[in-house]
RNA sequence: CCCGGGGUGGAGCAGUGGUAGCUCGCCAGGCUCAUAACCUGGAGGUCGCAGGUUCAAAUCCUGCCCCCGGAACCA
């Protein structure tokens, strides 16, 4: 059996619809999922949505709908944009779901039984109008009132179980040691590190008065509260409670990707639940960064709903497309680090890296070949490519995309490739200037095409997990020895020699293909 | 106050000891196969400030200034 790689994605609240943020993760770690099948491992990709929660229950209530109904019909709504970014998941969890409910009972039962769970009492500010307890900066922030209604809390005492947290300090210490990978990247793990090392509360993990939620088993007129519940999506979607041999073939997760905010939710609760628990930890958590709006004026703008400025992806992708989309987001915002949206930069990049370099250089290979020698290469069957390969060095070229993709370095991965695969050969082009070529030494000139539609080949290939249908098609225009779907990042520089001459196959109107990029104009 | 990240030509970034680099934009040429795309050349930076270490610092050390983020349930 192959390797296995099992990653996944935070799980979204269905407040609301996903925006560009929650988008540029997903996209992230499809690129991860993408690039591990490709290179022969067997890839579980988890996403979801975390509804149990007490907004999720009251939004229902507000629009008058049973709040299954309701979560529903946003996880439609949210898988519908993952697919239109071609988000290749293989399994979606809505935390509704009985397999959950099972899972995540199940769990806490187990902890219960380990005897890190004690009944104990929550004490804090309690907001009668938002009917949940705030934290104390929150409150401090708002000037000592609710921060949503203006309201002076009350302060509040209830019965609730804890989570013995605070006991799993030195072992998660001594695991953050001996596992220097588990938090990605670098910069984030110093922040969980001084927050363990000054010590844990333990956490209130249970709710009484829900009906909406998980019931505790060991007590029923409780609910798990949601970070304990949430982070359990990650178990009970590959069989915890309900299929253990499953379970055993996927856990540990190699990777979760998660925004930076919730940091330390995954590399410090977590790991102590499951070592409550009895099980391993997960092997890295990988913390993206955020994407902040550009303004006309050039100020930096997080998105929210009370600014009335969230961009969602649909805006983007019906707009232009799903692919530019995805360029845009793995190109100019670093993975690990922020990035910015503006529909100015947007069209600036689209336009020169999409249409102006990758499009026009496939557009123009196609036409050359499809002008002076009918799309047919007569005598290149099983012939090795030439120049541009010599004058580059693909192999190291590969092994960095390599590199850059396994640390979630997207961008660099992308800059690589245009700047030492597709700068090479738009040079390649005008410096042997085929057009004229043709008409002294049509056999030369002939050679250098087939040099370019190679080229175009490694881009394909090397583009495969990060544009996976602008890949597609170029690798389809031509009739390439290897089926597309077995096609891995080796095969670039391996060269596997074409038994047939080569030949464009794409579809052509008029002699010309269909741009992959129309500029914008 | 504390912790983290960052301050490099107009914009966005790379660059952790050895003549400052890339993309976009701008200017001038070339080419005409191509989506007015492509190629070549050019202008533009005392690498936040001040000291220090060194034959040599954007790169190491010290101090300071500025921006962003964080401090328990917010992708």
């Amino acid at each position: 059996m192959a390797e296995r790689f099992y990653l996944t994605t935070a799980i979204d609240y269905p407040n609301s619809r996903p925006h560009i943020g929650t988008a540029f993760e997903k996209i992230g770690a499809d690129v991860q999922a993408r690039y591990r099948r490709m290179e022969g491992y067997d890839v579980f990709f988890l996403m979801g949505n975390d509804e149990n929660t007490v907004k999720v229950a009251r939004k229902a209530a507000e629009l008058g709908r049973p709040p299954k109904d309701y979560c529903d019909d946003m996880a439609r709504q949210f898988q519908e944009v993952w697919k239109a970014l071609d988000i290749s998941y293989d399994d979606f969890i809505q935390t509704s779901e009985p397999r959950h409910h099972a899972g995540c009972r199940r769990f806490i039962q187990k902890v219960y039984d380990n005897g890190h769970i004690y009944k104990g009492h929550y004490e804090g500010w309690y907001c009668e109008g938002c009917e949940e307890f705030k934290t104390e900066t929150q409150i401090k922030e708002a000037g000592g009132v609710c921060p949503a209604h203006q309201t002076p809390p009350l302060r509040r005492r209830e019965p609730c179980y804890f989570f013995a947290l605070s006991k799993f300090q030195d072992q998660l210490l001594e695991f953050y040691q001996q596992h220097p990978e588990f938090m990605q990247p670098e910069s984030r793990a110093n922040e969980v590190l001084a927050l363990v090392q000054s010590g844990l509360q333990d956490v209130n993990i249970t709710r009484s008065g829900q009906d909406w939620g998980i019931r505790v088993p060991f007590d029923e007129a409780y609910t798990i509260y949601v970070w304990f519940d949430a982070l359990l999506n990650y178990v009970t979607a590959i069989g915890y409670g309900s299929d253990e041999e499953r379970f055993r073939t996927w856990w540990p997760a190699d990777i979760h990707f998660i925004g930076k905010d919730i940091t330390r939710f995954h590399c410090a609760l977590w790991p102590a639940m499951l070592f409550a628990a009895g099980l391993e930890p997960p092997r890295t958590v990988f913390a993206h960064g955020f994407v902040y709006l550009k303004g006309d004026s050039g100020e930096l703008q997080k998105m929210s709903k009370t600014l009335g400025n969230i961009v969602e992806p649909m805006d983007i992708i019906t707009k232009f497309s799903g692919e530019a989309f995805r360029y845009y987001f793995l190109r100019e915002c670093p993975f690990p680090g922020d990035g910015e949206f503006s529909w100015h930069r947007f069209a600036e990049v689209y336009n020169a890296d999409l249409a102006n370099n990758l499009g026009n250089l496939y557009s123009r290979v196609i036409t050359l070949i499809t002008k002076n020698y009918h799309g047919h290469l007569h005598e290149t069957a099983g012939q090795q490519p030439g120049v541009i390969f010599t004058e580059v060095d693909t192999e190291r070229t590969v092994e960095q995309v390599e590199e850059h993709i396994e640390k979630c370095q997207y961008n660099q991965a992308l800059e690589r490739i245009w700047r030492q695969v597709l700068d090479p050969a738009n040079r390649y082009a005008d410096q042997k200037a085929p057009w004229n070529l043709v008409k002294t030494d049509p056999e030369a000139a002939k050679h250098v095409l087939y040099d370019l539609a190679e080229q175009l080949r490694a881009v394909a290939i090397l583009l495969k997990p990060f544009l996976p249908r602008t890949a597609e098609t170029i690798y389809r225009s031509f009739n390439f020895p290897q089926p597309w779907e077995e096609v891995r990042f080796e095969d670039v520089w391996v060269h596997p020699r074409p038994v047939e001459d080569l030949r464009v196959v794409a579809p052509l109107e008029g002699g010309k293909v269909k741009p992959l990029f129309p500029r914008i104009t």
